[in-house]
Formats: C-alpha cells, sequence, structure tokens
DNA sequence: CCTTATAGATAGTGATACTACCTATAGCGG
DNA sequence: CCGCTATAGGTAGTATCACTATCTATAAGG
C-alpha cells in the first residue's frame, strides 16, 4: 500500500506517519524508485502500537523509540520482559541520604520475604525509593507501611502476566506482549484500582451518606 | 515566613512559586502591606504536594489545580474517595460501537462477579474500555482476558487503601491521604508490578538464560 | 498528457511549564 | 533618615514537545 491508504488504515494523519519516519518510530517502506515507497500491514500494526504507547501508555516520543529498539533485539527469555521495560519512564524524586536510607530498610524486608532481587541504582528501586520517601515528607508515612500487601497484589498480577506472555511461545510475540501488558497494564491498573476503591469504600461506609467530624 | 524562607524550606524556585500563585494552587500569603505577605508551613506542605503531584503524579498543572480543589471540599466520608479521583486524568481512546460492546460485556462480568459498580460514561469505564479495546486492536486480546485476576489484586490493593486511609480518622486528613495514595500509588503499583515480574520470570525461566526460538 | 500522489526537507504552530525582568514599594541595619 | 536588599505583581521571554504545513521535484495512473 501506498502512503495515504497506509493513513487510512491506522487512522494517523500523512503529516504524522511522516514525523515518526524521521524520529525512526516506523521503519521506511520499500522503496520502488527514489521518490516512491511501498508499505505493509506491519506498518499499520507498528502505527497503532506507537498510538497506543503515546495515547495510553503516556509515553514520550523518545520513550516510544527506546521501546520500539527492544522489539527486534536477540536475547534469552529471562532477558524479555527486561526489554519490555528498557526504556519506559519512572518518575524519580531526589532525596536525602537518610531518607533513603529509611526507604532502603523497607525495601530490603520486602525482597527477603519475597524472594525479591532489590538492586540499589536501579531506575526500579529509585523510583520506589522516591516514592516512600515522598510519602514520608508529606507526612503519610503510614502509606509506606502497606508495601507488603501491594507487594502480594504486585505478586498476584505479575504471575498472571508471564503465565499470559509465556503461552505465548514465540519469542517475538512474547517481547510485544510483555511491553504492551506493562505500558498499557499500568493505565488498566490504575484505572481497575479505582472501581475497587468505589467498592471499598461502599463496604465501609455504606451508599448512605455520613457525616465525619 | 517571607518568600525567601518559602522557597528554601520547599526547595521551590522563587519565580516558580509565583506563578503557582498566579495559576492557583498555592493560597496567597496573608497580606502584611500592599505589597508584602507572610507564609507559613501549610505552604510549604502544599508546595511539597504541588512538587509531588507534578513530578511523581505526572500531573498536569490544571489538573494539580483540579485536585487541590477537592481538598478543602465538604462532603460525606463515602464521597472521600470520588473527591481524591476528581480532576486525576486517565487516558482514553475512540473506539468503534462493536468493540466497545465486546469490551463492556467483560467489564458487566466482572461487575456482576465481585459486586464492583459500572456506570457507563464514566472517565474510569472509558479508560478501561479503552485499554481493552486497544489490547484487542493490537492483536493480543489474550491480554483482555485477565481481567479477573488483575481485579482480585486492585480489591486487595484498595481494601489495604481503605483501611490505611480511614484510621486516620480526620476528614481532611482522609482525602489528603487518598488523594496522595491514589496518585503516588499508581507510580508505586508500576514500580512494584516491575519488580515482581522480574521474579515471575526468574521463576519460570531460572537465572540461566535459555534461547528461545 | 495531465492531474493527483509522494518523498524528503524545512519551517511554523500551539500547548505547557516555567524563567527572567521590571517597577514600585517595604523591611531593616546603621 | 539612608541605602541596600527583598518583595508583589505584571509582562514578556524561553525551552521542549508533538505535531502540522508548505515546498520542490519526481512518480503514478487514467
Amino acid at each position: 500500500m501506498r502512503m495515504a491508504e497506509l493513513s487510512r488504515e491506522s487512522g494517523v494523519p500523512v503529516a504524522t506517519i511522516k514525523y515518526y519516519l524521521r524520529e525512526g518510530l516506523l521503519p521506511p517502506g520499500e522503496r520502488t524508485s527514489p521518490n516512491q515507497a511501498r508499505y505493509d500491514a506491519a506498518h499499520v500494526r507498528r502505527l497503532k502500537l506507537i498510538r497506543a504507547l503515546l495515547d495510553i501508555g503516556g509515553l514520550s516520543i523518545a520513550a516510544v523509540r527506546d521501546v520500539i529498539a527492544g522489539l527486534g533485539q536477540e536475547t534469552s527469555t529471562h532477558d524479555v520482559l527486561g526489554i519490555a521495560q528498557h526504556g519506559l519512564p519512572l518518575p524519580t524524586v531526589e532525596v536525602s541520604e537518610e531518607a533513603r536510607a529509611w526507604a532502603m530498610e523497607r525495601l530490603e524486608a520486602l525482597a527477603d520475604k519475597r524472594d525479591w532481587v532489590i538492586a540499589p541504582g536501579t531506575p526500579i528501586v529509585e523510583a520506589l525509593v522516591g516514592v516512600l520517601c515522598t510519602y514520608r515528607d508529606l507526612g503519610h508515612p503510614e502509606l509506606a507501611e502497606r508495601l507488603d500487601d501491594y507487594a502480594e497484589a504486585a505478586d498476584l498480577v505479575a504471575g498472571t502476566d508471564l503465565d499470559t506472555v509465556a503461552a505465548l511461545g514465540q519469542r517475538e510475540a512474547i517481547v510485544e506482549a510483555a511491553v504492551i501488558g506493562t505500558v498499557l497494564g499500568d493505565a488498566l491498573h490504575a484505572a481497575l484500582r479505582r472501581l475497587a476503591h468505589a467498592k471499598a469504600s461502599r463496604d465501609r461506609f455504606g451508599a448512605t451518606a455520613v457525616k465525619l467530624q
């Protein structure tokens, strides 16, 4: 197919597709002459993935490029999740040494109990340290004391995730599903948690409004 | 305290504090003369909250303003979570009627089983519909078939969340903790899920690299 | 042949989150 | 009371990001 059809199939404007080509998010089409190229279903699929990562995942163009770069890499199965996570941004903040030590103590207790590996300095651990320290700095250290319940839920979800993607069998499909499941999964879990909050609130306080304080 | 000290205590530049004042994120200080004002610990605290919502929560200035507007509202306890969620952005995408029906069918089955309330048209439901339809559109409908496990984890987390904030007793503290727990919690759970993925991957594939395909 | 489509290059746009500067006034030590 | 720094409030400038528009030369297709 040519550019106009690619645009129609994917729902992405021609000018935007050209932009993604320039930025290296979308591989160039097969050249048929110096100023003509042909695209195929893989391009449509890639465009839909790009839009999903941008619109739902909230990734930047640069992060999408990093994530996509991992899709074609040769690696072991064990690293598949690492590739899926490579390039995914996790927010971090600066914290004092004292606060960091406080947070790491909690994370290490968690790791011991659940057989997780806490590697200091990695983006994931930095993100966790940042959130825990911010809870404390905002005067809500009690929010950091529920880590173990949260970890239990994370283990439950992660087990499901791994079973789901592992069932695909082929490495390429696994990596892609892992990327999609990780990025879109963040949005899915956030929304599910809000629904579950509503039910938990009804369970505790009932459907009838009760004034506090 | 005056502006310079507020800046020092909060770690936010003076020019930025003035910007937040203009944007209505930070309430004005107590006036002592036409061009002088005094600030207090509540301003420091508010600034730290603003930075947390911006830096870790990834909210926009407009979303922070909406969230903060809810902090002072008078409401019933049952609505506290609703306030905490008010103004929080959830990503949505456009979907076909057919895809929407497919997604809603799954969500309603979930709601029946777990006693959740699915109100069509609300931002949360729109977000869930968007993610589920995107999974399918990307050729990974299997990711949408694990909703029930994810919901189980969400119920677990939500129960913990409600117990934690309800223990605070006072409405104002509950609302603030709910906001912080919801917004920063998204980042926390995302990071925990990545750690749990690593363990689940080790459990299934072992520490030794095994080539696939 | 002639209209439309295309690749590639360059420049422009609108939103966002600051950041810098300006003016008139206030605080404050000497 | 002087003079220096600090401040409120206003306006304007900046950097980044994700497009979007325009231009030129060439190609496709009836």
